[in-house]
DNA sequence: TACGAATGTGTGAACGTGCACACAGTAGGA
DNA sequence: TCCTACTGTGTGCACGTTCACACATTCGTA
């Protein structure tokens, strides 16, 4: 045998105490005790080292007091993109104050996806906080098969109606800080976009569309696969070809911001003097970069706690309307331009 | 209700396809079943939208086929530290050959213990794999009082002995980097010590330590608390007013060293030039610096299938020899020295 | 006195599984 | 013919918990 001794149950509490099961269940849970009693069985329980059997628990309950967080995205999210750890930690702390407990999954490859699917079908969560959902995920038809309660940070535009979400106005934002860029005096002004394959990068694309008006150039606009450094670097370089005159950039990110710095001191050119560099995100990326990124402030932590809150809310047996809600998203000026 | 339809069971199979609960469970997990009888439930199953009870299955088997990944230190893993996320992708690549699923458990504050504490207790994981755990950290002893199989990444001197982990030679890859600095002619040689609480930063200081031999000199060994770039750029700066004729520093980890480059360069010393400097980790942070640095590398991933490897040992019922394994640690010689 | 309410306790059933066992039918060999 | 082996199926029980119910005692009051 690999385990020692049998885990005391609450049979075991009521043997050692002289009680029945019944009246241990309601020491634990709450109910009519007389004081006697309810010493006696405490005793029992630290007596024989009682932990409660959750697996039982949420099997005679239907509910684990568990909410996954789903990660849909491992690479680039634990590696490039700083926001999912403070999404993540802010979802934990809300979880945590309703005492309930936060399980994260990795979805990394089609394996992945049917492993988790089981793992959320089968009881051991209430429910479900989905992040960096792509257009017609395998987990998503689970989840609504399921009727699992769940919410969305960000939202792919043919997403699931029925399943909330909280975001930021990724067009609005984007079209602030084009804005300002351009009050600054900028006139030709380029983007780095990125991720055109999620909303998060359609939308900073027509937000800085929006903002250039008649003045937008596609020819200004370099595209890129993903969020991350390399990808700044690879674009900026591009729009330095393809317009030596560049005065302006908006990256679609911080991180690729940091790469697009690099390409421009690689280039001789300085910054913010010779061009102006704006960033997404406000992350770790905007202060470690030289100059500091002038950027936009994403909520991170609020966008899980705010996911969190949807799911809680559901599982008290709320209705919520469906839809979302979108969480400002201030801009923050430093030095970059 | 919240809930539309009750979930299918292997009841409602059994009695659409005709046939008792048993035959069900056989075709399920494999046993003597017609051909008819094995057709006519699994065109059922699909029937009814049949997912098993994991919960259910979990009480009875007292197998859940998960197990917990547990970081006890959220705020600087996910915000500083890279390698936390290559850890957990290598330990979730190798639970989820073995046909596991890897449940990541955040602990932020005292209430967090507590409740992941009653989630490892509680039937819901077979084993854990703890990262990052300090001294005394409470977590490990219901681990070990629960006899839950388990493995650590890195080991804090005084950990329980009966739990085996996986780490790197911190104090061994510490004197080599050093040696190599030293051999490349530096003379006056600093080190920026971080997390002196743990063993990873007390093992780093002693091989940098021992690298030095006589030559060692206090005065040249700044002390920050955590691996993150603002205190490489408050350690440098201390090692700068200490000893403004340093020609090395040898920086606890990649972030830290990053931080230094920046309080080099705004103290005008050029890199390598002037100054050569080396890290740890070789993570995202070595490439992304101006000069790339030169630096230890951590196999993170693989550090993270290791610890998954051990845990699943456990479970196949191998008793393992207590101690741990350490990962070979290659230098990489990049720019920064 | 008697009756209802409040308090305290024990018992049986159920949650959805998997497994041991019992049983039935068929086939092959002595 | 009978015994054994193999295939196929149904039934009961157990995993550890909670809840509904039944029952017991005490007390206040009509």
């Amino acid at each position: 045998m690999s385990r020692p001794h049998r885990r005391a149950t609450v049979h075991d509490i009521a043997a050692a105490a002289g009680v029945s099961r019944g009246t241990v269940s309601r020491v634990l849970n709450g109910g009519y005790v007389s004081a006697e009693a309810r010493a006696a069985i405490e005793a029992a329980i630290t007596e024989v080292g009682y932990v409660p059997n959750n697996a039982a628990r949420a099997l005679k309950m239907r509910r684990s007091q568990a909410v996954a967080f789903v990660a849909l995205e491992p690479h680039s999210l634990f590696l490039d993109d700083p926001n999912i750890g403070s999404i993540m930690l802010g979802a934990n702390a809300a979880l945590s104050l309703a005492d309930h407990q936060m399980v994260s999954l990795v979805v990394e490859s089609a394996r992945d996806t049917e492993r988790v699917a089981r793992y959320l079908s089968g009881g051991f969560v209430d429910g479900a906080i989905v992040v960096s959902a792509r257009t017609r995920d395998p987990i998503i038809k689970v989840i609504s098969e399921l009727a699992l309660p769940a919410a969305f940070v960000g939202h792919p535009p043919d997403l699931d109606q029925s399943i909330p979400f909280v975001g930021i106005d990724n067009a609005g934002s984007a079209q602030a800080i084009t804005a300002r860029l351009l009050a600054g005096g900028r006139r030709r002004i380029g983007m780095i976009a990125a991720a055109l394959d999620r909303d998060s990068g359609i939308d900073r694309l027509a937000g800085f569309k929006a903002a250039l008006g008649t003045a937008y150039d596609a020819e200004l606009v370099a595209d890129v696969p993903h969020y991350d450094y390399g990808s700044g670097v690879k674009g900026m370089r591009a729009l330095l070809a393809a317009e030596p005159a560049i005065d302006g950039v908006f990256a679609a990110s911080d991180a690729i911001a940091a790469g697009a710095l690099e390409a421009l001191r690689e280039a001789g050119r300085s910054v913010p003097g010779d061009v102006g560099v704006v960033g997404f995100d406000d992350s770790t990326w905007a202060v470690r970069c030289q100059p500091q990124l002038s950027t936009v402030h994403q909520p991170a932590k609020q966008l899980g706690s705010c996911a969190a809150q949807l799911v809680l809310r559901q599982l008290r047996g709320e209705v919520l309307e469906p839809g979302g809600q979108l969480l400002p998203t201030p801009i923050v000026w430093r030095e970059s331009a």
